[in-house]
RNA sequence: GUGGCCAUGGUGCAACGGUUAGCACAGCGGGUUGUGGUCCCGCUGAUAUGGGUUCGAUUCCCAUUGGCCACCCCA
């Protein structure tokens, strides 16, 4: 390229101070030294991706497409409907549903101010969002269970590596008012039979936090314990100890994995009510033939959990912190914690970026929707006006149609039918224009016919086992 | 948020403190007139950004940005 910046004498600090714009007393933001109108970026230069973000580009379109095709089946199959909310809600709402003490609150949310003030945040999971919704829109009044399901964007502020990104995607399902075991059942079924479909074996993590009652009498318990104990635990854990106890069985330091091998469990301190319900998701479970396995252990992240708790991590992986699939729960005290009338509710969230890595480790490639039956190619003007006639034909008749109206050789036009993986190329050139034909080639063989122009839709499709 | 590794054309790799930064694949154009996927030839195209050390850096150092890995945690 051009000579490069070879000599630079004084100029550096120069250019950029100039260009800082006027200091506006902007809003404090807890330390911002970055202005909030950064200076323009050297002509020239190429924007750069944000960290943790990505493209999903048309190469990597049939893994989203295979993905969203089942989803729409899955859910259609058990009744669940679409809905879908903001990106961006006030702080207030997430704060509340996941706890102030949630790692996901206190380090993982992009938030800030927008130009009227208001705190608001990029939404990190989907649960509140749509309670709020069926608060919002006085969906309690409408025949119960509603079965909601939705796929969208999640923001996290996290340092990314391979299945973990600030934005990812998740498919999540949220059914409110039953309380029924059966239906704690249900929504781990559909996460189990996502997962089946796309080709991947989970394994099923399931435990219960029991209700109010029993999780209080339970951290008693699980805080006397620790309390002699905690010049053993890590800093972390100290500060869990004093904030969200719960979290404390979380820990993966060996020396708190030690202590905590110890602590009491909480199914231990399930009242009957609570006990009972277990049971009887378990028994579902059973009866629907999903594999899980009861871990005492598991908390989750997020404070608005009753009773069921699950995960799903992938079967094979042998590593001591396999990566989440997704996970869910029962959330029964969520809709009267945001002013609604007391309902219970569960569902999950399914992380769509590591659907598909397992794919990929798993070499299930899911097939290409999108390849051509025929490729329709013209010589000259004339001709051309045929093929367009032809392309809609063929297209009317059902059948995937391409073309590059824009090309004139016929050998490049072949060259783009072959990459396209097209079956057959219709080729019309003076001739056929002239003879009232088109030449059907086929491109396995390279066997070419002459077939009359207007029997060719006809044709084509007896050709490709379409009657 | 913590620790570590890394950064060369679209992709995967190579090289060196010093004249034209090499290879493969992809892309584009050819191998004459209406035939692709094989073959042959040619072309385009890169040292992430900003500083520093040096006579000279793409190579060494620092910062920034980004990626990956292990934590934390999660999807």
């Amino acid at each position: 390229m051009a000579s490069k910046n070879t000599k630079k004498p004084a100029s550096k600090s120069a250019s950029k101070a100039a260009s800082k714009p006027a200091a506006k007393p902007a809003s404090k933001a807890a330390a911002a030294p970055k202005p909030a109108v950064p200076p323009a970026p050297k002509p020239g230069s190429t924007p750069q991706l944000l960290r943790g973000m990505r493209d999903t580009l048309p190469s990597e379109q049939k893994y989203w497409h295979f993905v969203r095709r089942r989803i729409e089946n899955l859910t259609r199959a058990y009744g669940y409907e679409r809905i879908d909310t903001p990106l961006l809600e006030e702080t207030g709402l997430f704060v509340r549903s996941a706890g102030k003490y949630s790692d996901l609150v206190e380090k993982e949310m992009f938030t800030f101010l927008d130009k009227g003030g208001d705190n608001v945040s990029l939404r990190p999971e989907g649960s509140p969002g749509v309670v709020r919704a069926y608060i919002n829109h006085g969906m309690f009044t409408l025949p119960q269970p509603i079965k909601l399901y939705y796929v969208g964007s999640m923001f996290r502020y996290e340092r990314p590596q391979a299945g973990r990104y600030r934005e990812h995607h998740q498919f999540g399902i949220e059914v409110f008012g039953d309380g029924n075991p059966a239906m704690d059942a249900e929504v781990v079924l559909l996460a189990y039979l996502f997962y089946k479909e796309l080709g991947i074996k989970t394994l099923v993590n399931i435990n219960s936090l029991g209700c109010q009652q029993c999780r209080q009498n339970y951290l008693t318990e699980l805080m006397a314990y620790y309390k002699p104990k905690r010049s053993h635990i890590c800093e972390d854990c100290k500060r869990r100890y004093a904030k969200n106890p719960l979290r404390l069985l979380d820990c993966k330091e060996p020396d708190c994995t030690a202590v905590r091998d110890g602590a009491p469990h909480i199914v231990d301190f399930l009242d009957d009510e609570c006990k009972n319900h277990l049971m009887r998701v378990l028994e579902s479970l059973d009866e629907m033939g999903v594999p899980y396995v009861l871990n005492p252990h598991l908390v989750r992240g997020l404070d608005y959990y009753t009773r069921t708790v699950f995960e799903l991590t992938p079967a094979d992986d042998q590593s001591q912190t396999p990566q989440a699939l997704g996970g869910g729960g029962r959330y029964d005290n969520l809709v009267e914690q945001f002013g609604g009338r007391p309902t219970p509710a569960c569902g999950f969230g399914l992380g769509l970026e590591r659907a598909i890595l397992q794919m990929k480790t798993q070499e299930t490639e899911p097939p290409d929707e999108f390849r051509p039956d025929i490729f329709v190619a013209q010589l000259g003007d004339n001709a051309r006006r045929k093929a367009f006639q032809m392309f809609e034909d063929l297209r009317s008749a059902g059948i995937m149609v391409t073309a590059t109206f824009s090309k004139n050789a016929l050998k490049s036009q072949l060259e783009t039918a072959n990459r396209l993986g097209a079956r057959y190329t219709a080729i019309i050139g003076q001739k056929e224009v002239l003879d009232g034909t088109v030449l059907i080639r086929d491109m396995e063989s390279g066997m070419q016919e002459i077939v009359d122009f207007n029997k060719a839709a006809h044709e084509i499709r007896k050709k490709l086992g379409k009657g």
